[in-house]
DNA sequence: TTGTATGCGTTATCAA
DNA sequence: TTGATAACGCATACAA
C-alpha cells in the first residue's frame, strides 16, 4: 500500500506538504505541487479513506435511503439514485446504499458512527417515520419528496399539484368535459404517499375551476383490475371522454381494453399520463404526457446536504431548502378534441 | 460524540475489554460482556467507522457496480441490488454505490483508498472492460454474470442456457413446430451480452434436438417495433405457433398485436415469456415464464466476496467459485397444444 | 480473564 | 512557502 509518506518521500517534501498540495487547504508553490502530482501518479498514491475520515472528521460518504417497496415505479428510483451517485462524485462524495427494511436504525447507525456526513431519504411519505430520526442526529440530511413538516429540513421533489393542474387545463381546453382520474392501487393513497395525494389534490382543484366533472378511481396495475376498473367508469359515466392515469402499471392495459371497446383513441378518448417520457413513448399511440425531471431530483438533493454539511463545518446553522421542480406537458398523440358525439 | 473510551469507563473496564467484548474475537466473562453491552446501549455506542477501517485494515464496506443502462430491464437491477445490501448487511457490511461512468477507475479508486474491501460487479458482460482491472488490484471481488473467461474470479448467474433449453422443451412437448425467439434490441447483441447469447444458445441447441423450426429476431422493446418484427415473422414463416420472448417492452405489445391479427392465446399461438414472475401475472392471460431466482443473485455474490476476503485475510488464496442458478418454468394461460389446423 | 501500549495514515496546529 | 508533530478512535500484540 502507498501512503502519504511514500509520496513525500518520492517528491522530496514533507508529508503535510503533500497533505496540502492535493487538499489546496494550504498554498502550495506551482512547483512543489507539480512535483507531488507527479509522485502521486507514479506510484498510484489514493488517500486511505479511514485514515482521511479519522483525521479529517469527514467520511465523504453520504448515505442514501432507498424503497424496497415495488409498487413505486422502479427505473425512476434508480434513475435518481444512480443521479445522486453521480452528483455526490461531483464533489468527492461516495454513496452509501441503505435499504429500508433496517428502518430509522440503519440511519442512526450511519450518523453515528461516522461513516455518512450526510443522508439523503428517497420516496419520503408524508408522515415519514425515518424523519424524527433525522431530528437527534446532528447529521444533515436533503429528502426527496414532500414531508407534511419540512421545518429544520431540506426537500426536493417534483411539483405534482402542478402536474395534476396540467393534465385538467390540457383535457379542458380540449374541451372534454368528463374525466376519470385513474391512479395508483388504493395501498398508495392509504399510504399517505406525498406524490399520490398531491396530484390528485392539484388535478381537483383545478377541474373544478375548469368545470369538469371527474371520477378518481385507484386501481391496481394489472390486466384484471384495469379491466374492471375501467368497467365501472364507463358504466357510472358513459359520457367519459378523457382519461388522466398515473399509474405506470395501468397504461398498456387501459390503450388495449378502449381499443376493445370500440374506441379510438384519441378520437373517442383522449389518454393523458404522469409518467416518464420514455414509457409515453413506448405505447401507441404515442401518449400526451406530463413529467418532471428525476435527475434533477437527485442532484439538488446532494447540493441540499452539501450545502448543509459544508454550513455546519463552518459552525453555522444550515439553511432549510424546498425546492419543488416544474413539470412539463408533451403533447403526443394520445390526445385530442372532445368527439362531437359521444358513443353511448 | 461517544468514543469506546466512554463505553469503558461506564462500564468500569478498559477499552480493550470493550472492543473484545464487541468483536468476540476474545473470551470475556458473561458478567463484563452484561456490564459493556449495557453500556454501549445506555449511551448509545457506535464505533467510528473510520477509525475501525484504519486501526483494523478493513472497511466492512462492499463496492456495488452497476448499470447505468436502459436497455436492461430496471427493476430486476434494482431487486438484485437491494439483495446485496440486504445480505451484505448481514455480515456487518455496508455497500457502496459505484457508476459505470467512473468506469475501471472507480474500483481502482475505491480499493486503493481502502474504502472498499469487495467488489461486485453486477451486469457483467462477455468480455468485459472492468476484469482485467480486478486481476491488479488485490481487492475481492464476485461478478454477477458471466464473463467469457471466469478464471481467477468468483461468479453467479442464472443459467440462461437452460431457459432457453425450457422453453424449447415446453414448446416441443406441447407439439409446436415453428418458434419465433423475440430477443432484445440488436444492439444487446452487439455488446455480447452473456444473458442475451446464452439464452439464445440453450434455445437453439434444444430446439435443433427436437426438431423445432425457427427464427431468431432481435427487436426493441417498442410498439412500432414489435408490430415490424411480428409482421415479417408471420409473413416469412405463416405456420409459426409459438413464441419466445426474452424483452420485457415487448410483451405487451406482442400480446396485443396477436389479439389484433386474430390470434387467440393460447388457443392459436402459444407465448412463454422468459421474465420476472410478477411480471407475466401482468398480463392477460398470464404468461407461461421462464424465471430464475434474482435475490439469490445478490445473496450468492455476497457470500462469494465475503469468502474471498476471509479468504485472503487468513492469507490463503481464495477460491473461484461459479454457481449457476437453475430456472423454473411456470405454466400459466398463455401456452396451450399446437393448434391442429394453423389460421393459414 | 483483563489491562497497557503501540500503530494504523491522514489532517491540522504550531513553528520556522 | 514549508516542516515537524500531535491528535483522531480503534484493534491488537504484549503483559499481567
Amino acid at each position: 500500500m502507498v501512503t502519504i509518506a511514500d509520496v513525500a518521500k518520492a517528491a522530496g517534501v514533507s508529508p503535510s506538504t503533500v497533505s496540502y498540495a492535493l487538499s489546496g487547504k494550504r498554498r502550495v508553490s506551482a512547483e512543489t505541487r507539480r512535483r507531488v502530482e507527479r509522485s502521486v501518479l507514479e506510484l498510484g498514491y489514493h488517500p486511505n479513506a479511514g485514515a482521511r475520515a479519522l483525521a479529517g472528521k469527514r467520511s465523504h460518504i453520504l448515505a442514501l435511503a432507498v424503497p424496497l417497496r415495488t409498487d413505486v415505479y422502479v427505473p425512476i428510483m434508480m434513475e435518481i439514485a444512480t443521479s445522486v451517485a453521480v452528483a455526490a462524485r461531483k464533489h468527492g462524495y461516495d454513496v452509501l446504499l441503505i435499504t429500508n427494511d433496517e428502518g430509522p436504525d440503519g440511519i442512526r447507525r450511519l450518523a453515528a458512527s461516522g461513516l455518512a456526513d450526510g443522508v439523503i431519504l428517497m420516496d419520503v411519505e408524508l408522515d415519514d417515520k425515518r424523519i424524527p430520526t433525522l431530528g437527534d442526529l446532528r447529521t444533515q440530511a436533503a429528502l426527496i419528496g414532500l414531508p407534511d413538516d419540512p421545518r429544520g429540513l431540506s426537500c426536493v421533489d417534483h411539483d405534482f399539484s402542478a402536474a395534476g393542474a396540467l393534465c385538467a387545463d390540457h383535457l379542458a381546453d380540449l374541451g372534454h368535459r368528463d374525466i376519470a382520474f385513474i391512479g395508483y392501487g388504493s395501498g398508495i393513497y392509504r399510504r399517505h404517499a406525498g406524490y399520490a395525494e398531491r396530484t390528485l389534490a392539484g388535478f381537483r382543484a383545478r377541474a373544478k375551476e375548469r368545470g369538469l366533472r371527474f371520477l378518481h378511481r385507484p386501481c391496481e396495475g394489472t390486466y384484471e383490475g384495469i379491466a374492471g376498473t375501467l368497467g365501472r367508469i364507463l358504466s357510472d359515466r358513459p359520457h367519459t371522454t378523457g382519461f388522466v392515469v398515473q399509474n405506470e402499471g395501468a397504461i398498456g392495459p387501459l390503450l388495449s381494453l378502449l381499443r376493445t371497446s370500440g374506441r379510438t383513441v384519441p378520437e373517442d378518448a383522449s389518454v393523458i399520463a404522469l409518467c416518464p417520457d420514455h414509457l409515453a413513448e413506448q405505447h401507441a399511440p404515442a401518449l400526451t404526457a406530463v413529467t418532471g425531471p428525476a435527475k434533477e431530483l437527485g442532484r439538488i438533493a446532494v447540493e441540499q446536504v452539501m450545502s448543509r454539511i459544508s454550513a455546519s463545518t463552518r459552525g453555522e446553522q444550515p439553511t432549510d431548502e424546498l425546492v419543488l421542480l416544474t413539470p412539463t406537458l408533451t403533447v403526443r398523440e394520445s390526445t385530442g378534441p372532445v368527439p362531437e358525439h359521444s358513443l353511448i
